[in-house]
DNA sequence: GCATTCAGTATCCAACGGAAACTAAAGTCT
DNA sequence: AGACTTTAGTTTCCGTTGGATACTGAATGC
């Protein structure tokens, strides 16, 4: 969206969308709420996810560490270990979150119900 | 994600992306929060969001009506007219919506000066 | 010497999303 | 009569992104 063609009433847009982007990837809340209970190293954080792929992990990992959102620390041994940490700003983000959860739990049944409803109606 | 991978604390899991990936959408945040004012036809989300193409546009729609967040309307007249509206699940989305607009515009500005540190320490 | 662990890369391929052109159907202009 | 306009899309093409799989390097345990 080129600003200029904004409406006053969606200044906030860019800000919106930027921060949709970070938490709309596909592995972010996931790992922002992993990290809530401490910090932890790479290969926990795959083990816990399961079903996520390394490359997956590590562009996800990396940016949310650009984002200032987790703080990645190396200890040089070998094997190497690498441990992630949320920041002060990771922590607050756990905020919004909670209540993006909150409302997928409560609507979850609904939506799902109401695709089921579409499908259905667009088989007949 | 395979459910029977997830620790219990990851119960909310699939809800939760699967939200994610609702709001997540290029443009659903921007169309949902375009229609609290009131209900739009398509020409006039388009023109208001400027630089979305028909095809995207027409897809994030039709996403939202499956999930039963937005009502579509179609009076069969020539030239066609489609209003897309919200649904009470699609009015209750605006509390979340609001939550992360707020952390957003907050926090925005922290995140960018966070990605210019990094761009400036990997040029280094 | 061989396998394993850890934190990634590299390569390949499928899916998604955008740009631009096309469509239908009626009313209006010339 | 023929051309143009509007509305709400669909179609085709194409570039970018994201996932699956395989590979790397260095030390340690068997």
């Amino acid at each position: 969206m080129k600003p200029q063609q904004q409406s006053h009433a969606l200044a906030y847009c860019g800000a919106a969308r930027d921060i949709l982007t970070i938490i709309g990837a596909k592995w972010s809340v996931l790992v922002v709420s992993l990290l809530e209970e401490r910090a932890k190293r790479f290969s926990e954080l795959k083990r816990e996810i399961g079903d996520v792929t390394q490359k997956s992990l590590t562009t996800v990992l990396r940016e949310l560490e650009k984002d200032g959102i987790i703080e990645r620390v190396v200890t040089p041994i070998v094997p190497p270990r690498v441990d992630y940490s949320l920041t002060p700003l990771g922590r607050s983000l756990l905020v919004p979150i909670k209540s993006l959860r909150i409302w997928a739990m409560e609507n979850h049944p609904a939506i799902v119900q109401s695709r089921s409803r579409y499908a259905e109606k667009e088989a007949a």
